[in-house]
RNA sequence: GGAGAGGUGGCUGAGUGGUCGAAGGCGUCACACUCGAAAUGUGAUGUGCGGGAAACCGCACCGUGGGUUCGAAUCCCACCCUCUCCGCCA
């Protein structure tokens, strides 16, 4: 969540920032009426019961009680009344700073959808075939690689059976993911995946624009989580960090569930959009100073993975009008899919400055005994995505894959054929 | 799934209606002692919200939410969570 104070203080800068994003600035307004109405009551509210703590130890202590007792009723009476005043304004006044994203930095692209994201540039050779080449699932069916028949027959549409090599590539990914960031002191975790509606909804996870995205476990109270990162912020929930432990990281492994719900429609064949997917994140926690630099740094990582497999790829910086609903800066790693001759998102990279850690209490202690929250950066490593680049750029005329150097150590092999 | 125990400050652990934001211990910090350290002694040490230029003042918080009461850590109700034993289980 926002920063009431920053709210408070800068309303026209907020209202600003907030529009680039797409949000309405009069909530703002709305939001800092309800306030003041909040505070005023909140006023009257602390000053009744004052003079009842008052009266009350009187009461203990007096003789002539009946007096005073007739006092009491009625000051309880009129607490009773102010405090469900106050109760109902507070509610109002949550409701829209649960509305408001975070917002996004000043120099961020102010833009309306993807299509007005900046490229910052492009990096690697994309392939030059000398034949029309197939796109991912053509090849994947043909060599055994992926069932979305059967799957779907099994659990329905947008599920997939990752098969053969397929499912031995994730494995490979996922181990050059950790392998490329365990020297940089990421701490290696395997994440619960299903988390309680309360710490989901205090990192921002179940705002208005995503909880539709989630699966909820009705008979359990539990959501299951569309990343790692979902349950890898909140391992610090509620703590303080102390200034020296920073930056701290994390590398995860998890199962993620979307519902894709709004996405009726779109990529449907293949298992580009699936409801179940494996994916490795990264999870950063800075001191608010480091975090543009620790952003800058998840993204060099990235990228690093991305030249490990060889992958053509571009980088983006996502404008104002497609960043995460918790990002105040997001940048997006898309590989080429050379069947379609498009670059399609693999990868994002996101720094959610405080908005993620004022809700879920993570701070950390200054080296003068302050106490501040965190910054808290993500950022996928590896996911399922790639695995259907890799397909398309590597495949050759007579349908045998030839995977880069790096599938020899990691894979044990680097090509796939047609099995008879 | 069955049976039982329990949730109090950074930790541990007292507290069964007012004098309790909460004893004691540990830890942490400052000071003293010391060449320095350890040990010892003295003092300090929770969080959030609101008001205020500030000093400071007020309110709230003993798992969560309700209730009883002039007054609740303490009594009542519901829920959540943790632990132990049994059962099941990768």
């Amino acid at each position: 969540m926002l920063d009431v104070n920053f709210l408070r203080e800068s309303p026209e800068k907020a209202k600003n920032l907030l529009s680039r994003k797409k949000v309405d600035p009069k909530l703002v307004d709305k939001f800092l009426r309800l306030d003041e109405d909040w505070r005023k009551k909140t006023v009257s509210l602390d000053e009744l019961k004052a003079e009842q703590n008052t009266l009350t130890k009187e009461i203990g202590s007096s003789r002539n009680r009946e007096e005073l007792l007739a006092k009491a009723q009625i000051l309880k009476k009129r607490i009773a009344e102010i405090s469900e005043d106050k109760g109902k304004i507070e509610r109002k006044r949550d409701e829209i700073l649960g509305k408001l994203p975070n917002v996004p930095f000043e120099d961020v692209t102010v833009g309306l959808d993807e299509n007005e994201n900046k490229v910052i540039r492009e990096v690697g050779k994309r392939p030059d075939f000398g034949f029309e080449p197939k796109d991912y699932f053509e090849i994947a069916e043909s060599l055994g690689l992926i069932n979305t028949e059967k799957a779907s027959e099994v659990s329905g549409t947008r599920f997939g059976y990752l098969m053969n090599e397929a499912a031995l590539i994730e494995f490979a990914l996922a181990r050059i993911a950790f392998d490329t960031v365990l020297p940089h002191g990421f701490i290696p975790v395997i994440p619960p995946v299903m988390i309680r509606p309360e710490v989901y909804e205090s990192i921002g996870r179940l705002a208005a624009d995503q909880r539709d995205e989630r699966y909820f476990l009705e008979k359990d109270n539990v959501y299951l989580v569309g990343s790692a990162e979902h349950t890898l912020i909140p391992i610090h929930f509620g703590e303080t960090l102390s200034e020296s432990d920073l930056p701290r990281r994390y590398v995860g492994f998890s199962t993620c569930f979307r519902r894709e719900a709004g996405s009726y429609g779109k990529d449907t064949k293949g298992i580009l959009r699936v409801h179940q997917f494996d994916k490795v994140e990264f999870i950063s926690f800075t001191t608010p100073e480091k975090s543009e630099e620790e952003h800058l740094f998840l993204l060099s990582l990235q990228e690093e993975l991305m030249k490990k497999i060889n992958l053509p790829y571009r980088v983006v910086e996502n404008c104002t009008g497609d960043m995460g609903w918790t990002d105040a800066r997001q940048f997006d790693i898309e590989a080429w899919f050379p069947s379609q001759g498009v670059y399609r998102e693999t990868h994002s990279c996101s720094n959610t400055t405080d908005f993620q850690s004022r809700g879920a209490g993570i701070k950390y202690k200054t080296k003068d005994g302050k106490k501040e929250f965190v910054h808290a950066l993500n950022a996928t490593g590896f996911s399922q995505r790639p695995i259907l680049s890799l397909l398309e750029n590597f495949q050759t005329k007579d349908g045998t894959i030839r995977l880069p150097e790096i599938f020899g150590e990691y894979l044990g092999k680097r090509e796939i054929k047609r099995k008879n």
